[in-house]
DNA sequence: GGCCAGGTGTAAA
DNA sequence: TTTACACATGGC
């Protein structure tokens, strides 16, 4: 049982104004194929190099280019991310597949479901989250490692990726009924700058 | 030079 | 169901 609504820690965040730089949405191009590139290049790896990823990726970045790369020049083009012999294969699988199940990213977005997301070699729960919300608008929100150890600071720490994801989200739902998804964007985004804005400052 | 980063899959206890 | 380990580059 917890002591803290997490309601009142997204109103702490809020209050510094974290977000000012950023997209609405916080994720670059949300709502875009890049999104679920960028969700499996992230994966243990920090973003700047994701971003020279994406960056020499170019025009690929659409689905129907993107299942057009070779996978020899797919690795090479995202080995700043790290682990790209097992990244570019599942990318491209999942490319793939996405392709073969929904025919297009626009029917990708209405219909895909976290189930068939999990089903996919590659993608666990964090990085499926990370495409609902960010690259689909649904309302579900990502936990990953920043936000466990920010809700840490406040004694909030739980067993299970399920747990953390249902503290955060009944707070948000608690306090607002619309606009769920643009908060849970927002609130997780504002995780991630908190813990930037922390570490840069604790390097002088 | 060692540790860590916007995790995941697999194997073994 | 939990734990241990591989996967790999770049920043500090």
């Amino acid at each position: 049982m917890q002591e803290k609504d997490s309601a009142s820690i997204y109103t702490f965040l809020e209050k510094k104004n974290l977000l000012k730089e950023s997209p609405k949405y916080w994720w670059p191009n949300a709502g875009s194929f890049e999104v679920v590139v960028g969700a499996i290049l992230t994966q243990n790896t920090t973003w700047k190099n994701v971003a020279r990823s994406l960056e020499s990726l170019g025009g690929y970045l659409e689905l129907e280019a993107f299942v057009q790369i070779d996978e020899v020049v797919l690795k090479e083009k995202i080995r700043p991310s790290g682990f790209y012999n097992q990244k570019a294969p599942r990318l491209l699988n999942l490319a793939k597949n996405i392709e073969a199940e929904f025919g297009n990213f626009y029917f990708f977005q209405k219909r895909v479901t976290r189930e068939w997301l999990l089903s996919q070699k590659g993608i666990g729960e964090e990085s499926a989250d990370a495409i609902l919300c960010y690259g689909c608008f649904r309302e579900e929100m990502v936990v990953d490692t920043y936000t466990k150890r920010f809700l840490a600071e406040f004694q909030i720490e739980f067993k299970k990726y399920d747990a953390y994801k249902a503290f955060l989200e009944e707070g948000i739902r608690k306090r607002y009924t619309k606009n769920l998804n643009l908060h849970y964007a927002r609130f997780h985004g504002m995780i991630v700058e908190y813990n930037k804005q922390k570490k840069s400052k604790s390097l002088h």
